[in-house]
DNA sequence: GTCTATAGAGAGATAGAC
DNA sequence: GTCTATCTCTCTATAGAC
């Protein structure tokens, strides 16, 4: 394995099948995807993929884990920043940024939800405890400084990662419907600034008024 | 067809079929759901299930009609109230209890949006198509009242949409990490409480003041 | 109405050649 | 590294008995 790690041939076939599982996992879920769609779209045959992941839930276990290390790095982006509330109201923005530059993330973190079957491996569940946890200590946080109460923490996740996670996997659906497009950056901006100002509105209420 | 309906015994297997059905479908999804289980579930055999239903794609599809109707039915109810933006606060607080009772439907509804392949039958697109036709509908004439703007309005529908469908489809989730109990009655009241006074803002903030 | 039995397709995994 | 070939399992659909 760390003889392969080095070949950059490897490596870069690699990350070409990652991408493009991730977008075909994201479109017609774990069950509904076939490795051989996968091989096709990258032009080589099915058997080969094993010379990269030993099996189908390997591939996407890989997936997983690329996509919580990056929704990871957005919450341990905003150490940096003073308050809880500003890091929780950055965090919520950025991570909108993030769905909005790969919408297969929202697609596929709204599979993870709602199939309670997939049981994602131990690393994924590691990663995921992380990001919860981490996202969990500012709003703590942000509860013992009176910034805010843990319940309106609670309804403030869910509109924002509801929100963002809708928005972003119904982008088609929108589209077609309200011609609407999600993804344009127009849209993106009004609907950050439109969070950003529910955000400040429910974790300020019940205790006091903001900046 | 018209002899089979008669039959109440018929009648009865069937919407048994129907209820177990939608609750393994919005569990596992549609690819993932074997007929074996459906059967079992209700005790008898696979083959069994044809005398109901041609094949599961046409059980798949009277489930969702089934959906459709009764979220159809949310937003008829309120023909009755003299201005949109009531009408549209009385859709999004009902249609959060109608998820409460039954969360298989937002699991149902999530999977329609986030598999582009499951090609909805023609009853189900047109169902689709009502409803969303008639909630544009209130939306519009609020817009001609001037009570709201068309941005406004979709950044709306998304959070109220969004959030609702999210929390009850996590609700697995929610309950194991932050013990938050999203069927819980107080909880169900607190959040519709919240966007109720989130859309009330969103609503009205950019042209006039409510009341 | 419900059963048993079976046909047939689809897809993942694996062996082994090049 | 990538291929062909094949094995095997799973699940749907269907035929036909009771």
């Amino acid at each position: 394995m760390s003889e392969r790690e080095k070949s950059e041939r490897w490596q870069k076939r690699r990350s070409e099948i990652l991408q493009i599982a991730e977008r075909l996992f994201a479109e017609k879920g774990f069950t509904a995807t076939r490795l051989e769609d996968v091989a096709e779209a990258i032009g080589i045959r099915r058997a080969s993929l094993v010379y990269y992941f030993r099996d189908k839930r390997e591939l996407y276990e890989a997936i997983l884990e690329g996509i919580y290390l990056e929704t990871l790095q957005v919450v341990e982006a905003t150490r940096a920043l003073p308050t809880p509330i500003e890091r929780v109201q950055t965090i919520a923005s950025e991570w909108m940024s993030l769905l909005a530059e790969r919408p297969s993330i929202a697609l596929l973190l709204l599979r993870e939800i709602t199939d309670g079957e997939t049981s994602p491996g131990p690393t994924s569940v590691k990663l995921l405890k992380e990001i919860l946890d981490a996202f969990q200590d500012v709003m703590n946080e942000g509860k013992k400084r009176g910034t805010f109460e843990p319940v309106d923490a609670i309804h403030y996740s869910m509109i924002m990662a509801g929100t963002s996670l809708f928005m972003m996997a119904a982008q088609p659906v929108l589209k077609e419907i309200w011609d609407f497009d999600p993804l344009a950056p127009e849209n993106i901006a009004l609907q950050k600034k439109t969070l950003d100002r529910i955000g400040r509105e429910i974790l300020s209420s019940t205790v006091l008024g903001l900046e």
